[in-house]
DNA sequence: GTTTTATTAAAACAAACGTTTGATAAAATA
DNA sequence: TATTTTATCAAACGTTTGTTTTAATAAAAC
């Protein structure tokens, strides 16, 4: 049907699920402490989502679209300029829309970030659909960093965008806490994120 | 009484907990699964240990206290050499104790890089378990990094030491897997791995 | 006005969970 | 030798798990 009842059924599912998958992760997060935050019936997860694994994959899905969508949109662009740009230039593209995401979020911006740190360290077979879910940019991106440093191995790349995605989940997950790069959602402070994120990175690959 | 039979089957409970707990995370790891793999009763772990979060915390220590203790002797033999090391020199005595470890564990060698992976990035309270064991030897550090890099703040430092540690917790993650930087424990990949790890993050944490 | 269709609600399901109990026997201590 | 301690075991505890089933409700389509 489609009536606004049911859309905001969906959603609080959605929004609770995300904190406390982002909380407790997967298997320490049961559907019924999910249905009694979100004030739902327990039958409305399995009606609109079929299973909890399909949940976590809707949640999923929602973040990793648009960070997806504005990794590739980005690297195009940076590409258009300058058909071999730099490291620097290919990092920022790849770390600012998970950033932006955050930002666009409103009052889940923390939840996004910390369930986009935690997603993909849950263990099989859950972590793998959180890396289906974000890895429609994955291989632009190593070839990028292939073309912007064209004197390392595939393997070498390989091992090494792995651990800028570490890195990068990392700052995601301790969004918020003391010490953290990330302090709030501003935007000066997104940009001033992406800049350390990117000096931190860019010389290791490098080297 | 510490006859041979209950050492058996305490530190058969210890390795499989190991193991299971590295590939399936805490939650997902039950008790039963445990036992019946190692083979023992499931009233022996109430007995040896006296909790799942006891069992837990006693497979951590286990692998910490020797990273720890070798972490704080690499860093004093460093500093005894020269009184403000290099941050490479301070990086290597970080990083090679962990990875010592594993060369020294035999037949468990990935499952306890595994375990050291995953046991940080479990949720509360569990993941705060795991970073009181480790934590010996990070105040240390954080000092050493400071007189190594005059020119940052603690915070920032702060920061910086944490995705050094978020970076080598990947790296004994991906142990193994195709294209990871861990691919044996041989002596020879070990040492090639430690190099390399420091010259990834050296440059970052000068930037 | 009747029949679909979409959504929520409540109850029940079998399975699995961590933990506790009480019995048993071997080993250590006296 | 008598008593206590240590270790192991099967069985059961009450609770919670994801999922399914069965009804009830209400809006939409015919």
């Amino acid at each position: 049907m489609t009536n606004s009842v049911s859309v905001d059924t969906k959603e609080q599912i959605l929004n609770v699920a995300e904190r406390l998958f982002a909380e407790n992760g997967f298997a320490g997060t049961s559907l019924r402490s999910v249905i009694r935050e979100a004030d739902v019936n327990l039958s409305a997860v399995h009606y609109h989502f079929g299973s909890k694994e399909e949940l976590f994959r809707a949640v999923t899905a929602r973040i990793a679209k648009p960070v997806v969508t504005g990794q590739l949109k980005r690297l195009a662009q940076c590409e258009a300029k300058n058909s071999t740009p730099s490291i620097e230039a290919v990092l920022e593209a790849f770390i600012t829309p998970p950033l932006e995401v955050i930002l666009n979020s409103g009052e889940r911006s923390i939840d996004c970030a910390r369930f986009m740190g935690r997603c993909r360290v849950e263990p099989d077979p859950i972590g793998k659909i959180a890396e289906q879910e974000f890895q429609g940019s994955k291989k632009a991106y190593l070839d990028a960093f292939g073309r912007s440093l064209p004197n390392f191995s595939r393997t070498e790349l390989t091992w090494k965008l792995d651990l800028v995605i570490a890195t990068l989940l990392r700052v995601l997950t301790e969004a918020n806490k003391p010490n953290a790069l990330i302090q709030n959602n501003s935007p000066l402070s997104i940009q001033a994120t992406v800049s350390k994120l990117v000096a931190f990175l860019a010389s290791g690959l490098r080297s």
